[in-house]
DNA sequence: CCGATTCTTGACAACTCCTATAAGCAAGGA
DNA sequence: TCCTTGCTTATAGGAGTTGTCAAGAATCGG
């Protein structure tokens, strides 16, 4: 399974949220607008980070989404998997001679590449990469005083 | 980029020429009905892994392919490259924001992401998986003796 | 209650990529 | 010359991704 852009858009949108977390409710336009996202289709995004428990939405006027898990207990796997699904590089499906043979040699290896992507996607949390993000902006504007 | 069929059948057919390595070369459609892969599919993959110098390829009677490099020094990573590209799960290049505001935080993800896949990917080689699957195969005839 | 705002949901279309097939050509040996 | 085997290109079907559209439901302020 792939890393498709629905993960990156979320996280980038996640981060977004995570700066602007002034206790209320953020619209998800405002989110898509500053991050350059597709409305349309951040929504189906944030309709499955709620569902899957990672958002609370509030409907109406001063609506919005705000996070429901602190957004350091979110990481970057968490959202892969919800959106992307798995992240196993080669669900072993794929031919006779894997299911007949007892054992291939070589499912070990997707295993072993799995586990070390999952490794790393989990290390990252979104408060992190927001306040990093924050960081090099700051780093940028003192090279421009400089 | 993903790990596509491409790659587990090449890896998959590699391992097989490497068993079946007499000296002489071996004719794909040996391999193609040994390990259960569209004929005209291999070819296309193992045509692709000629021109980037780990195959030999004869025509004529008694053609075949063989083993350009030695087993040992063909990693998955290189089977995985050559076929599928670079396994880089982003290529940051997604959106506006990620190409003006400096630098992305979450574009370190991706890239630790990336290195540590490659790194189990090139730590397996040919060699060694054809290995492990003929000690495997041996193991159940075992269980089945006793 | 009314209307504006915001999320919710389902359908769907355009697009790209993957997988596989087809067909014909090239080369080498008997 | 003929058969075997690899080489190359074109192409088609299918699946998944990305993005759009449209109608609807909940909530809030007035």
């Amino acid at each position: 399974m792939n890393i498709s852009a629905k993960s990156k858009y979320a996280v980038r949108a996640l981060i977004e949220l995570a700066q602007q977390n002034n206790s209320h409710p953020v619209p998800i336009g405002d989110i898509a607008a500053k991050r350059d996202i597709p409305l349309q289709f951040l929504e189906q995004l944030f309709s499955s980070l709620r569902k899957a428990g990672i958002l609370n939405s509030h409907r109406g006027v001063r609506g919005g989404f705000s996070f429901k898990k602190l957004p350091e207990d979110v990481s970057v796997l968490d959202v892969v998997e919800i959106l992307d699904g798995d992240v196993a590089p080669a669900t072993c499906t794929i031919g006779a001679s894997c299911d007949k043979s007892s054992r291939c040699a070589v499912r070990d290896v997707w295993a072993d590449a799995k586990s070390s992507l999952e490794g790393v996607l989990a290390a990252a949390n979104i408060a992190d990469l927001a306040d990093r993000e924050i960081m090099m902006q700051e780093e940028v504007k003192e090279m421009y005083y400089i």
